[in-house]
DNA sequence: CTTGTTGCAAAGGATTTGCACGGCT
DNA sequence: AGCCGTGCAAATCCTTTGCAACAAG
């Protein structure tokens, strides 16, 4: 059983839940695809492998997910909200191509630790933070020289 | 006029677009008012002064504001969009009070700095960004204490 | 057994769009 | 006159919820 299954099962117990196999399903197939997936793109590789699962399961698993702090919900600008696994990695940031989409995950201590200062210069005790840089990545960039 | 209702007028006419009553009552309001407004609160404003504003319009006015670059849409983890006016000030990011709501926008040079640094370090041209760093207010720490 | 969970469909909320009318330019 | 913009309502898109049947603990 892969760690974040086995952390999902945990919370599942320690709040009286039910361990389903759509959630296993959901949960699996969430944690070994690509990641930042909106949940209609979750709902459909979760149906190639079992055509049965609703999609209202889908947005409630990934919810729950949220609340065991499993996944966080973000928004990238689109209509939709997109989730983002989160293992037991560190916390990360994104930097993110506006020509071809290309999202990178993004970690740099001293953007963190500046941020704290700028919380505590103003009485605020930082619980969390986003950050989403834009900008075109190498590739594009090369591609519009050519043009 | 007001400085933002100039730069509007003048994206409105180097477009070819109309400078109707509406949008100029819609982008005046717009400025005026608080900041952040979803498109419900700034439309419910508006018809204050103007009730046959249709809701449309305003929605309407202020993706246009966007494309004008007099606005920013954002998302603060709510369902809908917040529109930030943007005049001629200096960009700014957000410090929210994850228990009262207060909005605090904030700038540090040295975080901005950094962005620079970790988007070049990843071979991408910075074009902008959003930050918005949570945590919890000096009042609401103090009530807190209270408790 | 008891209670949480599921799929479905309906409901809800936010945003967009088709359309006929009205008003700039 | 020609075309853009408007309000309205319908349409869409995303997400949530009520419900009866079902299944995990």
């Amino acid at each position: 059983m892969s760690e974040p299954l086995r952390r999902f099962a945990a919370y599942i117990t320690e709040h009286g839940l039910k361990n389903t196999p759509q959630r296993r399903r959901i949960v699996e197939v969430f944690f070994k695809s690509g990641k930042h997936l909106t949940t209609e793109e979750l709902g459909t590789l979760v149906r190639t492998q079992d055509k049965s699962i609703g999609q209202a399961t889908v947005y409630r698993t990934l919810k729950l997910l949220c609340r065991a702090g499993l996944a966080k919900e973000q928004h990238f600008g689109e209509l939709s909200a997109r989730y983002e696994p989160l293992d037991n990695e560190a916390h990360h940031d994104h930097l993110i191509c506006t020509v071809c989409g290309r999202n990178v995950e993004i970690l740099d201590a001293g953007i963190e630790t500046k941020q704290e200062e700028v919380a505590k210069r103003n009485g605020f005790m930082l619980t969390s933070h986003r950050m989403i840089l834009y900008g075109i990545c190498p590739e594009c960039l090369e591609k519009k020289d050519d043009a």
